[in-house]
DNA sequence: TTTAGCACTCGATGAGTAAGAGTGCTAATC
DNA sequence: GATTAGCACTCTTACTCATCGAGTGCTAAA
């Protein structure tokens, strides 16, 4: 869609006056506002064209105008300028990735909780995922027949366990024996990364032990299909209320069987690509739920192995260049902060 | 306070239909739905009375009464008949913990999903906590210099773990000789326990092995810091904005960051007696925050030594009656499951 | 002691009105 | 031909006022 220089400044002007005051913007107040150095009829007519291009539209007659969910897209692709954190956000938010670390956990706790503090949106998070990280080192208990622990430790010393199932009844020699083979071949490998090593090298020397291959891949198998059942971080729900289009509890309730239900928000973060920010503005989203919201994600890093995502979910008229900036600064600096040691 | 049989019928009606219908109750309502065998001119006489006595109260003069928290306290107390779960309800909340769980947290989902289905009120929960569970044993991991992991294995299988801290660099075989301690002398005792234990024999041989034991009391004190930072469980949240109360987004904003916080949810369960029941009304909480809620409340035990608490949180117009069969019958199922094999 | 009767109060509802915001169109202007 | 001033028109919002009805408290009778 092409449209003359004017028009992208009315069309500018619509959206962050909206973004800014969620009420319908006027031919007035842009003409007094955004200085195009043209009357308010002008804009009027111009108005009118980019209704009739399905970019803005009208509550009722005597209304301004509202974006279209094309014209957020229109915005965000051609139009936004980048968004700028100050220097003060910025400042806290690597300041609480330089305090020591306990867990894993804690990271992840506390960035959700500063960026509830910088935004009213809802902020969401899932992983870190040690299983996609490179391996420092596996542990395994047997605790009963068929059950094991398993402790992996990554490379720079952050700690996971998981649960698992073993296929049959494996003795408890066995079991050492396949820490033996993790620990001693496939150091500074992801899980993913050994299966790929062993079925490459299922005709070389390590196939001769064919049962204790097997069982390493159970276990990598069953590991991995953990993963997506695993932890979602939430936080700001509070904060995203303060957005007027939930005055109505209606919305609120949708919101809140978003968060209780968990897997909508799991799946967004689940299917996020690693190929910078995402934005997914109302119905361009998967889900029915969302479709009245808009989200920003991006993926976070662990030494170079992708590891979770992140996101930020608010109404459609959410201030996506303040939004995007802050997924972007997020994901690197929570990627600086794992890859460095855990310890 | 004493009152005559036919006051205490009016409030009984007064509460309990208000608590049906969240309106304020007339003196005819009663008269007509609760069959005193008295006109509404009588009910009206006792309901002055009952004002006068604090017990109830009205929101303006042209409307009927509503109970004071005074009044709930009363109807608590001495009026409330004992309320039954369902058949079907009963049976919905068994079948859950007769399926095989995977891990800990599995059971306590289920339970909080379960609970959120059969009520309209804030379920939360915590724990359960190992560290307060007979132990069948101990691991350890060693991590890095002064970090290691602790796997606590309870007696009927339950698996957790907990990173600590160690005091001073200690080696691997000291760790594995403190192991073995935990493994052999304290088989089928609690940390708490075996505090007092290790206490008790101090001048008897084991104290002989003075390092040893100072590291062993040292680890039992940091796992049992970790507890209180320890997991907290909620559901229902969208439930509980079904209530009227909750019309207003004030009040749910309010809620929201009860739930956000998490300290005073998990401090209320904390401090829960194991002493049945407990049921705390309006501004009877501690804290302000919960002040114009109540908040039923119970533990629950693994092997009779109580490991976690399990509460409902409402508008102080609550069901106490159904909310605490609900507390009850959840609470005994379910240290009934984690009682049974974990595996 | 209980109850019928009644005046009184107060919130809720709805109609009617006025104000105000914003538009689209027309005609004049640049 | 593009722009703009002017104006009639539309629609929402806020406010007022009257009415209705629920429920009470009080009084006097049963």
């Amino acid at each position: 869609m092409k449209l003359n220089q004017r028009k992208q400044k009315v069309l500018e002007a619509v959206v962050e006056d909206h973004i800014a005051t969620a009420e319908p913007v006027s031919s007035r107040t842009i003409a007094r506002k955004y200085k195009l150095g043209v009357s308010p009829a002008t804009i009027r007519n111009e108005m009118a064209d980019l209704e009739e291009a399905g970019l803005i539209e009208q509550p009722h007659t005597s209304a301004g105008r509202i974006p279209s969910q094309k014209g957020y897209r229109y915005y965000v692709d051609r139009l936004m300028r980048k968004g700028h954190l100050t220097d003060r956000e910025k400042s806290t938010i690597t300041s609480i990735f330089a305090q020591q670390a306990r867990e894993l956990v804690d990271i992840v706790q506390r960035t959700i909780k500063i960026v509830s503090q910088c935004t009213d949106y809802l902020v969401f998070l899932s992983g870190p995922q040690l299983e996609n990280a490179a391996l420092h080192k596996v542990r395994f208990i047997s605790l009963a027949p068929g059950k094991a622990m398993l402790v992996i430790v990554s490379e720079n010393g952050w700690v996971e366990n998981k649960l698992i199932d073993l296929p049959v009844a494996v003795s408890q020699e066995e079991l050492e024996q396949v820490e033996r083979v993790f620990n001693n071949y496939f150091r500074g490998l992801t899980f993913p990364q050994i299966t790929r090593a062993i079925l490459k090298s299922v005709y070389d020397e390590l196939s001769r032990q064919r049962l204790l291959i097997d069982l390493a891949l159970d276990i990598i198998e069953s590991v991995l299909k953990q993963e997506s059942e695993d932890a979602l971080y939430l936080g700001g729900t509070r904060n995203i209320l303060k957005q007027p289009e939930y005055r109505d509890i209606q919305q609120v309730r949708k919101l809140l069987d978003l968060i209780e239900e968990q897997s909508v928000l799991r799946t967004i973060l689940a299917e996020t690509q690693n190929i910078g920010i995402t934005v997914r503005i109302g119905r361009e989203n998967k889900f029915d739920q969302v479709q009245n919201c808009s989200v920003v994600t991006a993926t976070y890093t662990m030494g170079g192995n992708t590891v979770g995502a992140f996101g930020l979910l608010g109404p459609v008229r959410m201030n996506y260049a303040r939004a995007i900036a802050l997924v972007e600064f997020i994901t690197q600096t929570l990627s600086n902060a794992l890859t460095g040691s855990g310890f």
